[in-house]
DNA sequence: ACAATCCCTACCTTTTTAGTCAACTTTCGC
DNA sequence: GCGAAAGTTGACTAAAAAGGTAGGGATTGT
């Protein structure tokens, strides 16, 4: 079992503008830097969540990004979904006759619904109850 | 999520085998045939089973493989480490001091322990529930 | 205007997966 | 003992996926 760089990244980003007030834009350079993500790998990424509805993007001198939406409703599922377009799809080389196919199925089934009720809120309510305070400010 | 084909193929082996008398050998080239596997790929796998402890060979004439251990002994978990060697270690490139990294490692025991929860045994039971009787005798 | 920033398409490199091959060893049946 | 059938091994290769780059175009603040 393993993520996928585009996954990790993925998460770690939104993770980080969570952490942001709502009001600013953080610029896909700093996210880099302070996630240490290749610039150009991670304006790819940023992309996939974009076209996904969870970040949104103000182009040009000031641009940058913030959340889309609140962070409660971006779960891992579903940033890992948009990075990897079937992250939910368990493949197999069973029947769907074999007994084997079920059994697959329900452990995917299961998976998933973990991934899809970490939510990146629960990833900021943890850091604060771990860490005390949150780092990044206005 | 993806199963590998060697996993995929691991565990088919080893679920024909287990649906076989204890007291009978099947020759790989037959569990090839009946499983759709490339011989020389499955010849592979039933060396690292082999090696593993859940299966034993016989060389020569009318030689062939057979479980090396009861059926509820061998679960999907221990037949994915066998033939994937690290199945169970999960790897993000989140550092330890990130809040990421527990929850991940959260994800996974629960993963590997649910495998590990699903052994061969159940396998042919839910096929004899499912489908009335076994196909192979004597 | 121009510099900073995001956006899009295409490409490249490395690693992993999946599978093959040839040669060798062991065992069985006679 | 001998040949055939079967298992064993390690090295090899092709294809796909992962990970990352590059160039250039589009937008916006100053």
């Amino acid at each position: 079992m393993k993520i996928t760089a585009r996954a990790d990244y993925a998460i770690l980003a939104i993770f980080e503008l969570a952490q942001h007030p709502e009001t600013i834009r953080v610029q896909a350079r700093e996210l880099a830097k302070s996630q240490e993500i290749p610039l150009r790998f991670l304006e790819q990424i940023l992309i996939q969540l974009k076209k996904a509805g969870m970040v949104e993007s103000v182009r040009g001198a000031a641009g940058g990004y913030k959340l889309a939406c609140p962070a409660r409703e971006i779960s891992l599922a579903r940033i890992m979904e948009a990075v990897e377009g079937d992250v939910t799809l368990l493949d197999s080389r069973v029947k769907p006759s074999c007994v084997l196919y079920k059994v697959w199925q329900e452990i995917e089934q299961e998976f998933v619904e973990r991934l899809g009720s970490i939510t990146v809120e629960d990833l900021v309510r943890r850091k604060i109850r771990d860490e005390g305070v949150l780092v990044y400010h206005i």
